[in-house]
DNA sequence: ACAGCATATGCTTCCTCTGGAATACAGGAC
DNA sequence: GTCCTGTATTCCAGAGGAAGCATATGCTGT
């Protein structure tokens, strides 16, 4: 898995489902199933955009028994750290990626153990 | 000319093209002749991306004779001035973006009068 | 073995982007 | 007016991305 390039870094933050996962994966790892319900969004279209992110390399992802525990991957480069900070200020403003942090702090109770499953946080 | 939404600067910013003049532009305004000797690229390309810029607003233009000037935004978004600061960070360490400076710096003693020509800088 | 759940992968359709060649347009000099 | 220079636009072909449907895979439990 090397490490994306500058370009290809900015062509996975131009699709907004694609922002919104890796806004919420700024809080910890999570698994597809739980994108779906924080997102509301198909799964064939959140697996899907994980798929494009972990082809770049912004992603890693671990299986845990039938789930796919997708998470920030723990060495990221100088560039990909800039540009997820920058975003995270740009969408403090935003209602919709305020709105699935809302939709993701009420699912905690119910996945806490992930961040002791996965390595990659 | 309205405000570029995040996607529509992230739109903007994945082609490494688009990344250069925007570099180039951080550091003042300039035409589209110039913008070929630094780039080393052809008149048809510099054009169509800078349209394609101004299209979505990173870009401002203003005609003088014969020579289009272009030059960022006067007043820019919170989001673009992020983008456009992290941008500049990112861009150190890659030698196509400082070779672009160079020959920027190196056309200087010509073009020094389009900071007076330009009300957008 | 089978059923069921979680996820991924074709496949299709539509749309956007990119680059290049040729051409059009606008302004200045004469 | 004509010519020249600087820039933009049109047209084309190729590539890639996005969404949805259907299907496949992989794991678990029985």
């Amino acid at each position: 898995m090397s490490a994306p390039s500058l370009i290809e870094i900015y062509q996975c933050l131009c699709d907004e489902t694609r922002l919104r996962l890796l806004n919420v994966l700024t809080r910890g790892p999570l698994c597809v199933c739980h994108f779906q319900e924080v997102l509301g969004e198909p799964q064939v279209k959140i697996s899907k955009h994980l798929g494009y992110l972990r082809d770049k390399g912004l992603v890693a992802v671990t299986r845990h028994q039938n789930w796919m525990i997708y998470a920030l991957p723990a060495k990221r480069s100088p560039e990909l750290d800039s540009n997820l900070r920058c975003l995270q200020d740009c969408v403090q403003t935003h209602r919709i990626f305020q709105a699935d942090l809302r939709r993701l702090e009420a699912l905690r109770p119910k996945i806490g153990w992930l961040d002791e499953v996965c390595d990659c946080s």
